[in-house]
Formats: structure tokens, sequence, C-alpha cells
DNA sequence: AACTTATTGTACGAATCCGTACGGTTGGGA
DNA sequence: TCCCAACCGTACGGATTCGTACAATAAGTT
């Protein structure tokens, strides 16, 4: 670990917040489906992923959830410990696999608490983040579900490496909170207009600027908003 | 003001702290549809509501908007003042007239690098807000109109003084992102189980209980997590 | 190769909600 | 008092999504 990680977050810390934070950062892979916090448990780890992809998931009983943030390289886990909770509001987990660095969350509240200018950086994010959510509110209330798909692939895509993003249509459903059905008729739309190929456990992006449109406002304003706040990010 | 606000942040700050806000808040009397934020532009005040309600909204390309956080008595506007940013990511507005204090941006953000204490509860409140706007991510996603209603009637419920809601259908519509006699409809549903009084530009709230069963979820999680963040909330 | 499991494709009636239109009602101002 | 604007009730076809069920396909395992 000699240059910067991959994560946007580690990447752009002063050379003393980095420094303060590496003796602690552990390297770690995420298996698929791992979980990094769960809603009222007090957290353990801040999870800096370098790929990959967590969801922030919501549940309503009875028996019902939905995405409401998503974390890749530009992002963290742990954003609860910012704010002066220790405990996860909602459960996250890995939904690509993951090469990621950890710190405990003791020494990660520590480090804030010695550099102001760490914390300022990570609020920041954090911001970006609760930005993120309120447009996916908005979204969830007023696109349709292409629109919605469209918007959730993008977002994938701008986190993942490569082209292909593997993930079935199962998990999308949760993600979008959406019948299963509806994904695999939606993402037949979508290929039936080029913009993506669909297989089996995965999906291959073909035409981003296609995409954009289609998801008609759905994507972009909160990936304007972290560029603005954080630095550039995206393909 | 010599005791104590009846907004609940400013009640529960440490002496220290309410004295060094003290000099700067303006008592200010919001007119329904009054703006307070603007999506992009500076933050020029933060209001602590003492009454009323705010809603932050967002807007979608084309035309299209939904709430997607609800401020009133609990908490404040401006919190991404807290964040380290100067500009609002979003519109927010007078949704019930309000006695507020305000202060000037400059001022709060000297405040709060004069405090450490002020800073660490306020973000627990901004936290807190965060919750609020995840929780209406998935609500939105997965719940049915007549229980998205039955949560924001609660929500609006918990902060207004009396049990008349003062809004219409028109502003309901909005607030949930639906169509406006989708609202109508809704409304006279839940009338019709004698939970709600509905009259032009009113809403009263018969049975709370009832509303909250209604709601089938939908309403609660992010109540009890300002209550663990802050402190007592509701009726 | 046979078997098992995960994943995907498809279908269908029902429920929900939309977009839109239009008439009725209410309340405040000229 | 009359008028006007805002607000509410209702209707209707159509689009969308749901809940559910079941078959087909692909991948991995024995």
């Amino acid at each position: 670990m000699n240059q910067r990680p991959a994560n946007l977050l580690l990447k752009q810390l002063s050379s003393d917040d980095f420094e303060s934070l590496k003796p602690h950062l552990e390297e770690v892979f995420l298996e698929l489906h791992s979980s990094l916090e769960k809603a009222g448990q007090p957290i353990k780890y801040v999870y800096f992923l370098n790929s990959g992809l967590a969801s922030v998931v919501g549940y309503k009983a009875p028996a019902v959830d939905a995405e409401v943030g998503m974390i890749g390289l530009e992002g963290m886990t742990g954003s609860a410990l910012l704010m002066g909770d220790d405990r996860a509001s909602h459960d996250c987990f890995i939904q690509m696999t993951s090469n990621a660095y950890r710190v405990e969350a003791d020494m990660f509240t520590n480090a804030l608490r010695q550099s102001e200018t760490l914390k300022s950086f990570l609020l920041r994010y954090v911001h970006a983040l609760h930005v993120q959510t309120m447009h996916t509110a908005l979204v969830n209330a007023r696109s349709k579900t292409n629109e919605r798909l469209a918007r959730w692939l993008l977002m994938c895509d701008d986190r993942a490496i490569g082209e292909r993003l593997f993930i079935t249509h199962e998990f999308l459903a949760v993600m979008l909170g959406v019948r299963r059905p509806g994904v695999t008729v939606a993402l037949q739309e979508l290929e039936g207009q080029g913009l993506i190929g669909s297989m089996r456990g995965q999906v291959l992006i073909r035409d981003r600027a296609g995409l954009v449109k289609l998801a008609n406002g759905a994507y972009g304003p909160p990936e304007a908003q972290y560029r603005r706040l954080i630095g550039a990010f995206g393909k």
C-alpha cells in the first residue's frame, strides 16, 4: 500500500489524514452477500471499498424491503459513526464481491476526533449519500420500473470495473422494490432497445447514453452533487 | 425568550450552546408556501420551527416532484451546513404556517466551529433526518397510497398543535407523489373507517392507533430512531 | 450422465394507480 | 350579493404493477 487505494475517499485524503488511518487499515475480500452492518447492532468496522458494491437495505414489516443506499469505491460504510451514533440504522451487505479496506469502529472514531479535516471531508461524503437517498425516495415515488432499472444499472456501472455487472433478477427486484418477473420484463425491454445485454447472472452495459435517456431524469442529480462535493466519479 | 423555545432541538441544547446561539436568533412568522431554501442556492438562514411544518421536496425532470423530508418543531432546516456544504440540495418550503427562530448561515457555522457539543448534537438530528428519508424511499417503493397517506398524516400530527391539519388534497398529492384524485379517494377510505375527518382544506385526526395500524409498518421506525438519538417526540 | 438447485421466461386475472376531464362546492373578495 | 378562484368529488379507459403459478433453461454436483 505505497500508493493510494482505489477507493475515492481514501485517495483524496490529505497525506496526514491518510497516514493516521493507514496503520489501522486491514485489507479484506468481501464475499457475495457478506453482511457489513445489521440494523440496530453496533457498527464493528468501517469499510472502504476498492471494488464491488454494497447496498443499504431498508426493511418494513411485514417482510418487505428495498435498497435505500448504494455504496461502492466512491464511498464508505458506517456513516452513522460520523453522525455520532454507534449503531447501524439499516442492514448493509455486499451485492458484488469486493476488495476493501476496513478499520475498526473505535479506531475510526479516534481518527475522527484527532482530525477536523478528516471529519469534515467524510461528512461531505455522508451528505452526498443523503442526497442519493433523497433522489431514491423521489424516483421510487415517481419513476416507472424500467426507468428505475436503468438508473440502478447506471449507478452500478459507475462503481464496477468493466461493463459486466454480475447480478441476478431476484436481487435486482429487491433493490428496486418490485416483483422479480417485473425485472425480467424490464430487462428484456432494455435489451430490445440495444441498451444492454442480458445473460444468466449478468448484465452487459452497451449504451450508457441510451440508458441515461431512458431513465428520464432518474439518473444524474446525485452523481452531479457527489462530483461537486467530493470529486470526479463515474464513467 | 427567557425560557427555552418550543423547538425540540433548541430546548435540549446545553445552556452554553443555547446562549451562544441566542443573540443571533430572530423570531419570524412563516407564511404558507414561504420558501426557506432553493435547490442549488446558498443557504441564507437556518430555521428552527416552533410550530408548523416545512417540507424538503425533490424535483425530477420533467416536471415531477415529491417530498423527501419533513421538518417541524423537532428539527431544523439547513442541515447541509453541518455537512460542510453552503448550498441547498433541494427546495424547502412551508406546508403549515410556522413560528420559528432563524439564524444567519454565517452565524450558525461560527457557532458550530466554536462548540463541539453543539455540532455533535445537531449532527445526531441530521442523522435522524437521513433515517426518515431512507424510510420514505422504502415506503415510496413498497407501500400503497392509503398506507403512505396514513403515514404522512401521522407524521404531520406529530408536529402539529391540536389535531386539525390544514392541508389541501393538492398538496398532499405532491407530498406523496401521487395524483390529486388519488388522495381524495384515499382520504375517503380513511374517513369511512372513522380514522379521520375530512373537510375543505383540513384533516381531523380521530384515531391515531387506527392510522398506525392501517399504515402497515410505514409509520414508526424513523420516529423511534429520533427518540433514541434526540429525545421524546410525538403524540 | 443423471440429478439438483438456481435462475430465468411466461402467463393471467386482479389490484392499483395514472392521465385526464368535468361538474359541484366552498369561501373570500369585488 | 355576486363572482371567481380554489378546492373537492367523481368518472372512465388505459397503463402499470402485483401476486402467483408453473415451465424452461443453465450451472454445478455426484
